[in-house]
DNA sequence: GTATATTGGTCAAACGTTTGACCTAATATC
DNA sequence: GATATTAGGTCAAACGTTTGACCAATATAC
């Protein structure tokens, strides 16, 4: 059985004293003899007293919580980015209440509820892959909890993001094989109706455009592609591709698998960068060059922004756009050629 | 601004009665007519009301909240583990508030403190490496609050315990590769201190006795050497290796590194089995054999014992052992072999 | 010596909910 | 027709804390 903490009221009989004199010794309130608030202090200490923020709560209507829904605990990237809002929200002293949507849209709103019902300060979520209610976002934002968007992007929900710049990343990646002297680019798209996919997508294309190489269809494959590691096999072994672009480490590892069949060696005759920078990329062979999205700082930053504005609510409605780290291992020859 | 939610007063006021009147309406205690209670609970659900679970925390002096420390998020297995745990609790309709230690004691120390101050119906924990302190557990003890450990144990705590079996799992890694023929087996252990360490080690030890092979000092290496890949690579070269048993997939990896360079093909002349199943264990060439510790499970089991703690306090304190199981892959020779 | 300010407190309300004790009017029992 | 029961409610306390309003006694100002 959870024993009964000790209470500011029994502070206060105990020293026959109410309870607002306690509570003011032990905040400072003033109104309270030097003696007195000694007394009080050294009771209190003694009795191992500790407020109690349930109660501070019910008459204050804040919780010193936050609320995250994260789409799953086991991809690195989110594990990262956990890491990244935690250390900030320990750091400023609120506590972490943590939901899985697993992706689904149902368990998101489920979770919505949850952390809403618990009354939650603010909320931090990374939308689900699978999306197309947003009446629990709207009513969300219309309970006026503080809401901040990270990683993935919604046209349709308008509040602040905290996002890694894809476009970018991809192009660095992308400029990066044009200078090598890769002319035969090869990508593999993410999933599709994610604003990710669709930016990674544009940076690879810009990339082309500025070395003024042509994009090629028969480049282009998805990573829903049923029989995507035979896609593979037949771009690899007639449009004398020399490099690849892939939309996550994963995808980066199937490419490897079907150059090791066809004895094509990485990164002599193809070069190869994935993205995320899973921590498997520094143990494949040949280690995987890749781009580093900083989950941890991106976390950090939206738990930064969030507390900023819980208690700042006019701030200003902003999409952040991270920068990424451009990875460059044993996958990709060096610039030299 | 976080909106004030309407409360059972305002619905009372709004239709003239009492809010015990609109509690019993709500929560079917009786004494309300059928039709001021269809009245009710119209208005309830046309203006959204929703039940202040905070002010039900306070009277009940229970917030269906269960508190969680682990060391880090970023292990695979930790992540596993939280899933697990995390999928029983929303089932259950319990709050997750998580904090982490970062394998340091004092950041431990103060997370039981903090949780213990949120006021949570139960601990989950799993306690840092490095640890010589106890007075905090003790301290969360004494306060009535049930605690589960999970992962590490430790003789000085007692209190439920959920652990993987260490002693099992290594000594059925170990077996198999006897069984496959290896004579000279490697073992390299994990961190001092650590039960862990100690229960894989004494499961390597078993299997060699079973199969009748003496266990040789010089096949022992720990995970903390200085010059770890020195000490492997003479290891191989000078001792006729044709086995390895690692604490972990990480140092299984060591040992693939050393064996490329030392043309040693695994394998054909050496079988590695590392253990707690990373995913990266399947990506490596050749794949890597590991022992998995069912982390997903293992959380699922430690909280539901909690939940079961919570409701049931006259548990009995056990220490229960969960099976692990041996996952072979490419790196060990085929049982005819 | 009167008016004013300061010190050191107390009182009570408030946060939202539950619950045992109490009350009243109608109905049932004999 | 007197009494007991029941249905349908109200009242107030309780959970732990904060805080504005109030109050008495003392100190200060002139």
């Amino acid at each position: 059985m959870k024993k009964k903490r000790i209470s500011i009221t029994d502070i206060a009989n105990a020293l026959n004293v109410t309870p607002s004199t306690v509570s003011r010794a032990l905040n400072g309130g003033g109104k309270v003899s030097e003696k007195k608030r000694n007394e009080i202090l050294a009771l209190a200490k003694e009795l191992g007293y500790r407020p109690n923020p349930i109660a501070k709560s019910l008459l204050e209507n804040r919780t010193n919580t936050i609320g995250l829904i994260i789409p799953e605990f086991t991809h690195h990237f989110y594990s990262r980015m956990l890491a990244g809002i935690e250390s900030v929200t320990s750091e400023a002293g609120y506590q972490l209440l943590i939901c899985t949507s697993n992706e689904n849209q149902a368990q998101e709103i489920k979770s919505t509820q949850t952390l809403l019902d618990a009354r939650v300060d603010g909320i931090l979520a990374t939308i689900s892959k699978m999306n197309d209610k947003f009446e629990h976002i709207q009513e969300e934002m219309d309970s006026g909890t503080p809401l901040v968007l990270v990683d993935r992007f919604s046209e349709e929900i308008e509040t602040p993001y905290v996002i890694s710049d894809d476009f970018k990343g991809a192009f660095s990646a992308v400029d990066y094989l044009c200078e090598i002297g890769c002319r035969n680019i090869l990508h593999i798209k993410g999933p599709d109706n994610l604003s990710t996919t669709f930016n990674r997508f544009m940076g690879y294309k810009e990339a082309l455009r500025k070395h003024e190489i042509e994009l090629k269809e028969e480049l282009l494959l998805e990573s829903s592609d049923t029989n995507l590691l035979e896609k593979i096999r037949f771009c690899l072994t007639n449009h004398q591709v020399d490099g690849a672009f892939t939309y996550s480490d994963y995808l980066a590892f199937e490419i490897y698998k079907v150059a090791s069949e066809l004895n094509i060696p990485i990164p002599e005759q193809l070069s190869v960068i994935g993205y995320a920078d899973e921590p498997i990329s520094t143990y494949i062979n040949p280690t995987l060059s890749t781009v580093n999205q900083q989950p941890f700082e991106m976390g950090a930053f939206g738990a930064n922004y969030l507390l900023n504005k819980i208690n700042n609510p006019e701030i200003a409605l902003e999409i952040k756009n991270l920068e990424t780290r451009l990875v460059i291992r044993g996958s990709c020859k060096g610039l030299e050629g």
